[in-house]
RNA sequence: GCGCCCGUAGCUCAGUUGGAUAGAGCAGCGGACUUCUAAUCCGCAGGCCGCAGGUUCGAAUCCUGCCGGGCGCGCCA
């Protein structure tokens, strides 16, 4: 928000000698509360410190200059706040007055501006996303997109899971189940396919175990992972597993063939989404990186080799303990393999700084990743941030694949189509649209979407299914809603004479300075977002615009008969800001917007 | 045991670089569609902000302790 009276009064403050560091009035300017007189305030409590005064010395000083200034009508100190009323000239001029400046109130200073890498997504070959990764891949999307909207330079990255133990057990199950069965000849997307057969796989397992329990009842007490290699569904996974590292031409086949299923499935999905990436990594390819540069920080003493020959670092200094990052047989471990992929994203890309996201679960991994690269000496490694985000659970609990509890991400999607498509119809009776699915699909997307993101990434949030399904109250519904009503009122102005001039002194009703301030306050929402690595925020924002809009579309008629050119030019010209800025925000969550609703 | 996250209205969640009388949606109750789209709006009701101390002009927010919940703490990924 910039508006020139605050400018002035830090101009002013700046010019007396006492002030003990630069000031900056903006910082402590807000939209004036709601039950208070006024259309901003400042906060004088906070400006005590860096003027070298009191609180309410500085309000009363504050109070005297706003209350000479042009742009003022009215001030008033309430302990040491300060709220002031603007004129409607100086208040639509400085807010909403001309729609680039407002705008660009998202960008940030090109000196901060940074080149970013952000991955995320990061799925495992073996079966279809849910709604888990929506989260993941929602606020990756968001994120990545709010980054560039704040003037970033973003590059979007995935890392596929496409080998490993989990691999094989799918590709296992095919070979004694599979039969020849493809996506072509059962009609099943390439990822459920493969999905399918790593349940039958579980499935069979815990047969085999259960089996193998009834035949030794001094086994009774171990776990399935403690019996795997002792079954002969687990010793043939691991031959498997060993094959594939072989390059065993027949394993490395079949696995090229699930494997190429799987990321179809996977491209329609993120087709669907509006999922991109710059570029895509797959671990089969990076899996045996990080192994040299561990031998280099040997050397320079940042590991150390340990009796049993297993490599470690000590970060206990650090309180994260001692992490072994090479096997004793020289074997790499996870965190090698991240350390090397790290490297080579770097080295692919230059950024000035990374963002992983990846579920809170790992929080402990990227702290030992960062603090390693840290010890390593990397020039960017004091830039490294892991959005660790919260598990979605469901009202009865936990997802649970074993229980059939997980939700499929396409099947959500289809869901909150078909249901869209119901609600649209519903209200337009005989009238249907030709771009009925199209609607259906945007507003079901944008659904999930928002409903994911409007909740703070930390949060270990509930996903309810009966709650999505209505497009009431904070949802993305509404702020869609709100747009095309916008919309609506604009094609009305066809009809109308528009020859008026646009006159601020003539918007006098409080619902449109409300409006306007809301408007003025979307850039520092913007960089809020981008800066914590949050969208939450955003999503707050817009919902809150939106029912302000709502609450001045039944006060203040725009295109209604009756209403005077000129005002009714002024008013137009107000909504349409209203409707650029949440246009704007929803694409910042890669949302869509819909003229018609 | 150690580490991290969380505890706010019946439910789901905002609000946490300390600021004014703690907010929204859902659910409940009552209103508003011959008038720019009622996916909306207006109103009512609903709170020892887990508990107890502390820091200060001021604490949901910061500190300490406790209680309750979640997640981590592999030569798995």
């Amino acid at each position: 928000m910039k508006f020139q009276c605050v400018n002035d009064l830090a101009a002013y403050w700046n010019a007396i000698a006492e002030v003990s560091a630069e000031v900056s009035a903006e910082v402590s300017v807000g939209i004036c509360p709601e039950n208070m007189t006024g259309d901003l305030t400042l906060n004088c409590f906070r400006l005590a410190k860096p003027l070298k005064s009191n609180p309410m010395a500085v309000a009363k000083d504050a109070a005297e200059f706003l209350g000479n200034h042009a742009d003022v009508a009215a001030v008033e100190i309430v302990k040491a706040f300060v709220n002031f009323t603007l004129t409607e000239e100086a208040l639509f001029r400085d807010t909403i007055g001309v729609q680039q400046a407002m705008l660009d109130q998202a960008l940030i200073a090109e000196a901060d501006r940074k080149r970013i890498l952000i991955e995320f997504s990061a799925p495992n070959t073996n079966k279809p996303l849910h709604l888990g990764h929506l989260r993941n891949n929602s606020l990756g999307m968001a994120l990545v997109d709010i980054s560039k909207r704040v003037g970033h330079d973003v590059i979007p990255i995935n890392l596929v899971n496409d080998r490993g133990v989990h691999i094989c057990k799918s590709m296992l199950a095919y070979q004694l189940f599979g039969e020849g069965q493809t996506p072509e000849s059962t009609g099943i997307k390439g990822d459920h396919l493969v999905g399918d057969f790593y349940i039958k796989y579980a499935q069979e397992f815990k047969q085999e175990v259960a089996a193998l329990k009834e035949a030794e009842p001094d086994l009774a007490d171990k776990t399935e992972d403690e019996l795997f290699l002792q079954t002969d569904l687990g010793k043939a996974t691991q031959k498997m597993l060993q094959d594939w590292e072989d390059k065993d031409p027949d394993v490395r086949a079949l696995w090229q063939t699930m494997n190429g299923w799987v990321l179809d499935g996977f491209k329609q999905t993120y087709d669907r989404m509006g999922v991109t990436f710059d570029k895509t990594y797959f671990e089969s390819d990076t899996y045996t990186l990080g192994k040299d540069i561990i031998e280099k920080g040997l050397a320079k003493g940042v590991f150390y080799k340990r009796e049993d020959g297993a490599t470690e670092i000590d970060l206990s200094a650090k309180k994260l303990d001692k992490k072994v990052v090479l096997r004793s047989d020289g074997t790499s471990v996870y965190i090698t393999q991240d350390i090397g992929t790290t490297q080579l994203k770097a080295d692919d890309f230059s950024p000035d700084g990374m963002v992983w996201v990846v579920g809170n679960e790992q929080i402990y991994h990227f702290n030992v990743l960062f603090a390693i690269c840290r010890e390593l000496g990397y020039e960017w490694s004091d830039d490294l941030f892991h959005l660790a985000y919260g598990m979605v659970n469901l009202p009865h609990g936990r997802m649970k694949s074993r229980e059939g509890t997980v939700v499929d991400a396409d099947q959500l999607f289809d869901e909150m189509h078909e249901l869209a498509k119901a609600a649209i119809l519903e209200r337009v009776g005989d009238d249907v649209p030709d771009d009925l699915e199209h609607r259906a699909e945007v507003i079901g997307l944008g659904a999930v979407k928002f409903m994911l993101l409007k909740v703070g990434p930390k949060t270990t949030m509930k996903f309810d299914p009966e709650a999505a399904i209505k497009f009431e109250g904070d949802t993305c519904a509404l702020v869609q809603y709100t747009y095309a009503r916008i919309a609506s009122i604009k094609r009305k102005s066809a009809e109308k004479d528009m020859t008026a001039a646009v006159d601020w002194t003539l918007l006098t009703h409080p619902k449109e300075r409300v409006l306007a301030l809301a408007c003025a306050d979307y850039g520092n929402v913007m960089k809020k977002a981008a800066a914590d690595h949050d969208p939450s925020g955003l999503c707050t924002y817009l919902v809150e615009l939106a029912k302000a809009f709502n609450s001045f579309y039944r006060d203040c008629p725009v295109m209604k008969d009756g209403v005077p050119p000129a005002l009714r030019r002024s008013r137009l010209e107000l909504i349409e800001r209203v409707q650029v800025v949440i246009g704007d925000g929803l694409k910042a969550l890669t949302i869509e917007t819909l003229e018609s609703m």
